[in-house]
RNA sequence: UGCCCCGUGGUGUAACGGCAGCACACCUGACUCUGGCUCAGGUAAUCGAGGUUCGAGUCCUUGCGGGGCAGCCA
């Protein structure tokens, strides 16, 4: 086959907009909006419906993206809220410019709406209660009936609706209704409530109003005040849409966007629903929103992430309407294939044992020439000193070692990166416990800068510090949140906490790194050799006091043939 | 049980009605001063049954399976 255009396929909503720009629909523009309630902390998933949403805009000519804080119940939400989804959007990298949008800026306009709608008599005011209401609604299969107040005169709703609004009467005594078909077989048709009383403080118009209109309500117009194009959102909106393109059409708005729905992002070994998320932060499961543990923005960000993985993660998962659950080894490789391009190079020992290089003089140092990033030559090299008594990781030496098992063992020779070939001479041993706390060695003069001049080979390279000069450092492992692929799969089954992993987090706190570290500076990313990416941490380090939180680890192969040995036995 | 939506390798996603492709994961091998990276290769899929058609993952009918909807939440 002859490719004459490269160009790559698009998903459904992509195609829709391409037909729609083809036939001049709109004339031409592309407008899209990210409507986020401000009640809690942006995670993963919304990073998919911000990169689709700004993604598209940027995508085509002219095409914008709106920032729209859909603010419509005050009780549940919080300005805390709102400057972090800010902060989250612009460090994920996208710009509103000055098209930052509240549905709270118009709640007079859908006031005017609302008054529209009554007067045409496709809305009246209902003094059932909720749980009358409910009644009223019927159910999946059966009909609603109409409610008695139904059949209001156009002049008495005006009236209650102005009163409404005047705060003569208490919350839930009364309630706008769009007026449409109680026997609807869509139960969002059965004359939905659209304004209901709540004497509740709003973070932005404080005590303004005591009225205030629902999602359904609000949702489409607000995007046709703003003149949006294509509202995208996701699928549980599908029995929506009727009721948006109702609104729409009963008030006669010269603006009409297109309602379309994808498949919300799942992620395995995770939650992503913000009440699930939440709890976990109020019940003390995690330290906060930005736990790096938490799938959240904030988290991610905490956690080392970059904003480019996140939105390449984004890219790679595409968009459809189809429900899925995205293997959480997607997005640990979207971050290692960034942190790989652009993490310098260090050395670490999370798991320190000390060794003695017996032939090595006592006070001599020597500053080995590392790269410090092979990926990246532009990145240049730095001095790490050796010495005499260095540690390496406890989990390279082993006594009696396994098959291919390369690292050092009695009398095993490996070479120390960048600096010697080095040979294992003796295991000294706690007397009580047996545990190997020192192991001696003799170093090879030859070898110096880790090649050896008549040819010898070795299998192992391990990374080491030297024990006078390293830093001491804590480092955070985590590891995921979940022991099961999906924690609400069962319906009726155990709470999703049952499944969370006692071992998400470990503490390691006598670890040593090399001493280019002193004065990383919080955010800062490393790879520490052969043992994964980190970053310092945002909240905990310090300057006297480092902690890094491992990102990822890297690819083990060695892991993995070590599993399928044990598995043999 | 009413209405709406969705079924393509293990996972995610492509394929004007015309050779089922890509990525992750997994398994080999090569290379390597990171058991990393890179490179080469491999295993593996159209939910079932009818129908339309020269030809169906794609269109039609139907069955099965999954998801959503009965907030004065969004």
């Amino acid at each position: 086959m002859t490719t004459t255009d490269s160009t790559p396929p698009l998903d459904f909503i992509r195609s829709i907009i391409a037909e729609d720009l083809k036939k001049n629909k709109n004339d031409g523009r592309v407008h899209t909006r990210f409507p986020p309630e401000p009640n809690g902390y942006l995670h993963i998933g919304h990073a998919k419906a911000i990169c689709l949403n700004f993604g598209i805009a940027a995508e085509n000519k002219g095409g914008v993206c709106n920032l729209r804080f859909d603010d419509t119940n005050p009780s549940k939400e919080d300005i805390e809220y709102v400057e972090s989804i800010k902060e989250d959007v612009r460090w994920l990298g996208f710009n509103w410019g000055d098209r930052l949008f509240y549905a709270s800026d118009y709640f007079e306009q859908l006031y005017q709406y609302a008054v529209q709608l009554i007067k045409a008599g496709k809305a009246y005011v209902c003094d059932l209660n909720a749980q009358q209401i409910r009644e009223y609604r019927g159910t999946l299969t059966e009909p609603g009936k109409d409610s008695p107040y139904r059949s209001r005169s156009v002049e008495e709703n005006l009236d209650l609706f102005e009163r409404m609004r005047a705060g003569e009467f208490e919350d839930g005594s009364h309630v706008l209704r769009a007026k449409i078909d109680m026997a609807s077989p869509n139960l969002n048709m059965r004359d939905p409530v659209i304004y209901r009383i709540l004497h509740a403080e709003h973070h932005r118009t404080g005590n303004k109003w005591c009225i205030y209109p629902m999602y359904d309500f609000a949702h489409c117009l607000s995007d046709s005040v703003e003149g949006i194009t294509h509202s995208i959102c996701t699928l549980e909106f599908e029995n929506n849409r009727e009721l948006y393109d109702w609104f729409l059409n009963e008030l006669n708005v010269e603006s009409h966007p297109q309602q379309i729905e994808f498949a919300r992002l799942n992620l395995s070994y995770t939650v992503l629903s913000k009440r699930k998320l939440l709890e976990l932060v109020e019940e003390g499961y995690v330290s906060g929103w930005d736990d790096p543990r938490m799938l959240t923005i904030s988290g991610l960000r905490r956690r080392g992430y970059t904003p480019e993985s996140i939105r390449n993660f984004c890219e790679r998962i595409g968009v459809a309407k189809r429900d899925s659950m995205v293997d959480i080894a997607l997005l640990e490789h979207t971050i290692r294939e960034d942190l790989n391009q652009r993490a310098p190079r260090v050395m670490a020992v999370l798991d320190p044992l000390r060794v003695v290089i017996d032939n090595y003089p006592e006070d001599q140092v020597e500053e080995m020439d590392a790269i410090n990033n092979p990926e990246d030559p532009s990145m240049g090299s730095r001095k790490v000193p050796f010495s005499r008594v260095l540690y390496i990781e406890r989990e390279d030496f082993r006594e009696d070692p396994p098959k291919k098992f390369f690292r050092l063992a009695p009398g095993r020779e490996v070479r120390l990166r960048y600096a010697y070939f080095i040979t294992c001479v003796g295991v000294v041993k706690d007397e009580q416990t047996g545990e190997v706390i020192e192991l001696h060695c003799t170093y090879d003069p030859e070898t110096r800068g880790g090649d050896s001049p008549d040819g010898r080979k070795v299998r192992g390279t391990l990374h080491w510090v030297s024990a006078a000069h390293s830093l001491k450092a804590e480092v955070r492992l985590y590891d995921r949140l979940f022991v099961k692929a999906n924690p609400t799969a069962e319906k009726d089954g155990p709470d999703f906490k049952t499944y969370l992993n006692p071992n998400s987090l470990e503490i390691l706190t006598s670890c040593r790194v090399e001493p280019s570290l002193a004065g990383a500076a919080p955010g800062n990313r490393y790879q520490f050799e052969r043992r994964g990416y980190f970053c310092v941490d945002s909240v905990y380090s310090s300057d006297d006091a480092l902690v890094l939180n491992r990102t990822v680890s890297l690819r083990d192969s060695w892991a993995k043939i070590e599993k399928t040995q044990k598995k043999k036995k």
